[in-house]
DNA sequence: GAGTGGTCTAGACCACTCC
DNA sequence: GAGTGGTCTAGACCACTCA
């Protein structure tokens, strides 16, 4: 529940104090909506309680409820649809195959190209010392190793090497990964419970060395893209580390400025 | 004026018809406001009316002015500061120099490492067929180009080739740009009265050839990050673009996903 | 027709800025 | 203290979905 008394006065003492000396109702409704989501207690896909419901139980105006939601649902943690209800957002049954691959075609959209996944390698192994400061775990902790390229209209263009902590992924394996239609964010969403909502990704030029090369089909010394992609869910945790290697000679990497 | 009266309902015939039937009210006020701002009512960087005078002006509840606004703001077309009014947002005085340029040291920001341009070159001529079609103009009309590099802790990084519409930018000279202190999107603002308020950027990697590798001081056959970057006003007009290659081995093209 | 989100209003009060 | 944006409420009505 929510005090109702003293709105907005987060804890901390009184005067002279410096800090973020409030904090509105909404904002305070959104940490107990994320709460919820953190936890589990609506699951991706599934519709959560009404505006009017949630109003009730936190004891708030339906306009409060409204604005928290309305925040989440701008973040993408959550959709609206008018006539239905609110919904927790999903990699799994999205319009696009990938959300956070912003690569395009530079063929102005024929036909959606065919696409397939090639899984190379999935193995478990001690994190090296980046991986592991990346994902905010220990040194020497176990991770997954995912090695993956894809291809679109046959052509290679995409090459990914993806680290996640293997204490959240405990089943995940190369059938398992193999075996999954649809986009690896929906596997991990409905098999093991997490849900990327965020992402930073840091690009560079780089060369192609005769490994690389040889897996994109592209001459030692061509120019490719690279990407690294630090994921991450709720409470801004980190839980994927990704290092793409992008072609780029029939494809661009797209980005909206604003 | 806002038509009270059939609120919402937009033109176009009654029953039967398809396309998007209804318009809220609070987005006929932010066409209405966004028609000020583009006709040059209130300047960037000048305050506009507050949400009660607009409301008045109107004739709506404040409420409607303020989701009006609220989404202006999100779009960075306005700038809310609380107690003090709303304000025109800017590209000339605004907290980090370049609002569009998305690149960043790989070292955990030290210090904020010293910038210097360098414009090589600045001239009038026939729009080549590409840029005049990005630009949405004819072919052979005019536009400036420049070219300029941008060095950072004196190391070059970035090349750009840029073309604008000549009619939109009739007194640009290479002396203007070269005596301007700040953005150059600033001295767009305030000497031409033209605004970027959004972008779009396609990314690739590509080699450097002899010309550019003796201008970023990369070897030929160097990787880069080639950014072409378009650029509109109001009204979804293009009036920039900018073709720019950066040196990725001292810094890295930042991105956030949601 | 019932239930959902979406819009619009009017009014009260709060936090911040500047005089 | 006056003026600004920011929060919160309560209620009415509208548009959309589904049964």
């Amino acid at each position: 529940m929510v005090s109702t008394v003293g709105v907005g006065v987060a804890a901390g003492a009184g005067v002279g104090v410096v800090g973020p000396s409030f904090s509105p109702l909404y904002q305070q409704i959104k940490s107990l909506i994320l709460r919820s989501l953190q936890s589990g207690e609506w699951r991706p896909g599934e519709a959560i309680p009404s505006e009017i419901e949630l109003a009730a139980r936190f004891k708030v105006s339906q306009g409060t409820v409204r604005k928290a939601v309305d925040e989440l649902a701008a973040e993408n943690l959550l959709m609206r649809r008018q006539g239905k209800g609110t919904f927790v957002a999903t990699h799994a049954e999205e319009q696009v195959q990938y959300r956070f691959l912003r690569l395009a075609s530079d063929r102005p959209d024929a036909l959606p190209a065919s696409e397939r996944r090639e899984l190379l390698d999935c193995r478990r192994l001690r994190a090296p010392v980046d991986v592991a400061r990346a994902l905010q775990i220990k040194a020497g902790e176990m991770v997954v190793e995912v090695r993956r390229v894809l291809h679109f209209s046959g052509q290679p263009v995409v090459l990914d090497d993806i680290w996640l902590p293997g204490h959240m992924f405990k089943g995940l394996t190369a059938d398992r990964l193999s075996d999954y239609r649809g986009p690896m964010y929906g596997l991990f969403e409905s098999e093991f419970g997490v849900r990327m909502i965020r992402a930073e990704e840091k690009l560079r030029a780089v060369l192609a060395d005769e490994a690389v090369g040889a897996l994109l089909q592209v001459d030692v010394g061509a120019p490719l893209l690279s990407v690294e992609r630090l994921s991450f869910t709720y409470g801004d945790q980190p839980v994927e580390l990704r290092r793409g290697l992008y072609r780029t000679d029939h494809h661009h990497y797209r980005n909206e400025l604003s």
